[in-house]
DNA sequence: TAATTTATGATACTACATATCATTTTGAGA
DNA sequence: TCTCAAAATGATATGTAGTATCATAAATTA
């Protein structure tokens, strides 16, 4: 795991020149993201904590901490199942635009991809043919990953 | 609110049609949902139902209700609010494709439109290039619709 | 060091959802 | 019409996601 090690000492740099505190736990729980090729809950990621550090965190905290690591961008909710997943982009000067995430139905892997901006157009042209206006969109999409796909043929 | 009365009836012709049965509480929750321009949370929808009936049904017949409108294809249910919406087309012979609803910030109006073939097609394609499958999308987008937005002008 | 801000902990609670078993209602067949 | 089986609903308890509030601890700043 000294690839996680690396994605999260980026993060740690990122918050000493922006006035952040990536203290101990906020970087126990970033690091347990960042491990994770799947998405989790606040109490999963509670449990996991509890297994590596031998501490339980209250809820009230780990959420906490989930705020912080969002406001700084290292992490996504995904809305749809309440879960958490670290972003793609700690580790790399990837200017973020709107997310897709991929979330595989077999193995719950999850895959952020930047939403092209063609794709971006044509639904903010659907959504004025409505009378709407689009927000910044964040896609949630299941589907099956092509590793899970040819498992299955 | 003849109209949704009539809604209401062209759903229960369908349950006729199709042995189904549209019985009394279900009625009541589909009409609730109907008449509602906005997405339901269960619990709203048994508050609902109290005041228009004077009865208050459990958490578990909510549920299963819903979960039988949503069968019959007359209810969808917003994965990202956990909230209810009737189908835009229990009255029409539309054959019912993906859906893409959008979501006033202010208003919490909900509009549920097909997603063009062209976006699908879009999205699909974006899928492929990170290896994946996409699955039967549904699309829970927030924006502003025209009227709100008019309106803070 | 004292004062202030920031982070975390503890307790209790609300909202969404389901498991399980009991009862009622409905419709089909004798 | 009565009987029975299936379908629908009710009641109780519990699980899971998330928050409100007030208290304490740790880190900065003066
Ligand atoms: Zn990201
Ligand atoms: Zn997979
Ligand atoms: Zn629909
Ligand atoms: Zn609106």
């Amino acid at each position: 795991m000294r690839d996680s090690e690396q994605i999260v000492n980026h993060a740690q740099k990122f918050c000493l020149e922006n006035g952040l505190r990536l203290t101990k736990k906020r970087r126990q729980v970033l690091k347990a993201l960042v491990e994770s090729p799947f998405a989790l809950s606040a109490y999963e990621l509670r449990e996991l904590c509890k297994t590596e550090c031998d501490e339980m965190l209250p809820p009230m905290s780990i959420y906490r901490i989930l705020d912080f690591l969002q406001e700084a961008g290292f992490v996504h909710r995904l809305n749809v199942s309440n879960r958490y997943t670290a972003c793609s982009h700690i580790a790399c000067e990837h200017e973020h635009l709107f997310s897709q995430f991929l979330i595989c139905v077999k193995c719950k892997m999850v895959t952020e991809i930047d939403i092209p901006d063609l794709t971006i157009k044509n639904m903010k042209n659907d959504a004025a043919s409505a009378g709407f206006e689009l927000e910044s969109p964040q896609l949630e999409i299941n589907g099956i990953c092509f590793t899970c796909k040819n498992r299955a043929a």
